[in-house]
DNA sequence: TTGATTTGTTCATTTTCTGAACTTAGTGTC
DNA sequence: GACACTAAGTTCAGAAAATGAACAAATCAA
């Protein structure tokens, strides 16, 4: 078990990349005598290790950095079928992917989860005796200390203590989370959000997801549902949604809203792209639908802005592309619906992500709870 | 000056009300032992008291409380002209109020709280010498330190450093905040918000603010505009807003806009109560106005529920009553707005507040600073 | 009255951090 | 190349904060 100090230390790393031990002394608040002790204690538990050495007047200076093969985590993906399992190391690069079949019943998928680890640990020579975590993303809400799925309308469940059943089956440590949750949590760790504070993630893809960063820290909400985006009633009156109220974002926005939108209209549609092809060929029908869904987007996430004032908007889309008509129109629509003395302050970042997002999110949520622990603040 | 868990000790019963040492002891996680000697070297300092005595099985246990009368508060209204003026305890309680004139220009601020200064501290013998802090309230932007207002519009200020201009003309430590922030911070020291950690307050007045409350903190957002929901486009395309953009919840549901609206319609309207009796006797206007207004309010509140997930919702307002039409259809709004699997799941409380809110809320930034500090976490 | 029970205190010990002096490993200058 | 100069990092004695175990205190229950 590490120390409170050795935990800030390492979150510290994780946020800046390789710092100094004088650095690290002067981020803490602490003495460079306790930041040497500390910082050797790390070393020799073989979390740290020295990189560069770095020359200037005086005696230069070493950074000091993650060592990623000190721990290696296991992801899992219960968001497709069959369901994406990776390792990856502490700097969430993927070491070995394979795949299980995707099950309803927690016991049968603690039962797949430990009957692929040996094959999946095999992939590197440490990754079996260093194995520190299990990270576990679906789409539902999961109470505070990872452990309970409290709801899934995708799995069927209620309360189910996914990650207990795993930890028992498996004898490795596992947390769960919220698929959009664990993306923000893996851009925090692994991505480009590292050394900012207050961002929200806004993902893309067949459904609308969103999660935020708060002073540092994900931001769970009261009954976990914060960043719960995709039902923000942005067309009141609109269309009706699944979740039983009208106007949603995810009836307009959504690839799936999306994709329907284009069939109904005749338009065959299998990607963003076919309709960004329609549209630029001057088709008025998928000039409106992507007019209708980027506006949507673009007034939600200005509504987010206004009231949440993060540091950093991150849109992470799977299909096609924000070069188009679509993204335009989603920049523009921010842009219009921020308060004028702020737009632009607010840098919206894309990030066209690959097919490991989620079980990379997962794994990255097993990461966080080595590094910097639940509960800490 | 206290140490970190004197600072979390207090935090905690400001958020509890009293406490026994064991209680105490188990909510830090400290052992019986440092939690005797922290509660004695407060109650030498005239913090902490002992209240009330617990029989039970076993030794009776002892209650501590803050001690109400330890340090005193000044609190400026830079809403008002004249400028309301209060001074309060450790309980949020007003001993003496006054007023001073309003000014735009900093450095006649300052001297005028200083000349003010001293009959508002002889209501109280003890205030003087315990005099702890000055909170100033005011619209706009401040940063993370409540020292520089960054940004006025009513005030007609560009990074202003009033905190520091009060603190050298009257020598006492002085912290800014943005209005809606500084009744946020009261509600959670002396209100109804005060076990809660996340939480926001909506203030409807003449115009509409707002603040959030997460993880036991208030978040001021990246640019300290977090909770700007008044300029939520709540209206798309709607009526132009003084602040450039259009449809901004402010221009349908601001206490101005309602006046605005009914007169526009030939109401005479000084106060809400005013259109609340027209719609009762059934003119259709009045009735259009506060649906219009009603809806859109409640629309922008369901938008910050699905958003952040609050445990709670506090709306605060100064005139009329929300057990007519209005308030009805806030509630109605924000019902048919929020994931029907969520809808009743957040409290919605309402608070009338009396004039005081803005001087009372600017106490409580002193008073915050004085128990929990500015950059504790 | 006696035992059970739980609060709160005391004190020796451990853990964690600080401050000051010191070592180390370079740069810059003559 | 010798010299001062500079800044990083280490060492070590001592301060500060927390712990654990034993104990004193104050009640209830039988």
């Amino acid at each position: 078990m590490l120390t409170s100090s050795q935990r800030q230390l390492l979150r510290a790393i994780s946020e800046s990349g390789p710092l100094t031990r004088t650095e690290m002394a002067q981020m803490l608040g602490l003495s460079k005598a306790a930041m040497s002790g500390i910082a050797r204690d790390l070393i020799d538990l073989g979390v740290l290790h020295e990189t560069e050495i770095i020359y200037g007047q005086g005696r230069p200076s070493v950074l000091l950095d993650l060592h990623p093969e000190c721990a290696f985590f296991v992801g899992i993906s219960l968001l497709e079928d069959p369901a994406p399992m990776i390792l990856s190391d502490l700097n969430g690069k993927i070491i070995a992917r394979q795949a299980m079949p995707l099950s309803r019943d927690p016991k049968v998928i603690a039962e797949a989860i430990s009957e692929g680890l040996p094959s999946l640990l095999e992939t590197h020579p440490d990754a079996k005796e260093k194995l520190s975590g299990i990270g576990v993303a679906l789409s539902g809400f999961v109470d505070e200390t990872q452990a309970h799925c409290v709801q899934s309308t995708l799995l069927n469940w209620q309360d189910v203590p996914l990650a207990k059943i795993i930890r028992e089956r498996s004898g490795i440590e596992t947390f769960i989370e919220n698929d959009a949750k664990a993306v923000a949590v893996s851009e925090k760790l692994f991505g480009s959000a590292r050394e900012i504070q207050n961002f929200s993630v806004v993902s893309l893809g067949d459904g609308i997801g969103c999660a935020h960063f708060i002073d540092g820290r994900l931001y769970r909400g009261n009954h976990g549902g914060a960043g719960e985006i995709a039902h923000c009633t942005i067309e009141p009156g609109g269309a009706p949604c699944r979740c039983g109220k009208r106007g949603c974002l995810d009836t307009v926005a959504s690839m799936k809203a999306i994709k329907e939108m284009s069939r109904a209209e005749g338009l065959k549609c299998t990607s963003l792209s076919d309709i960004e092809d329609e549209a630029s060929t001057g088709n008025a029908a998928a000039i409106r639908i992507l007019h209708r869904a980027g506006s949507a987007l673009g007034l939600a996430i200005a509504n987010l802005i206004q009231m949440n004032d993060p540091g950093l908007i991150l849109i992470t889309h799977v299909e096609g592309s924000f070069e188009g008509l679509f993204g335009t129109v989603v920049n523009q629509a921010i842009e219009t619906n921020v308060l004028p003395r702020y737009a632009g302050q607010t840098p919206i970042r894309i990030k066209r992500v690959d097919g490991d997002v989620w079980a990379r999110g997962a794994a990255s949520i097993a990461a966080h709870n080595f590094l910097i622990g639940s509960h800490t603040s």
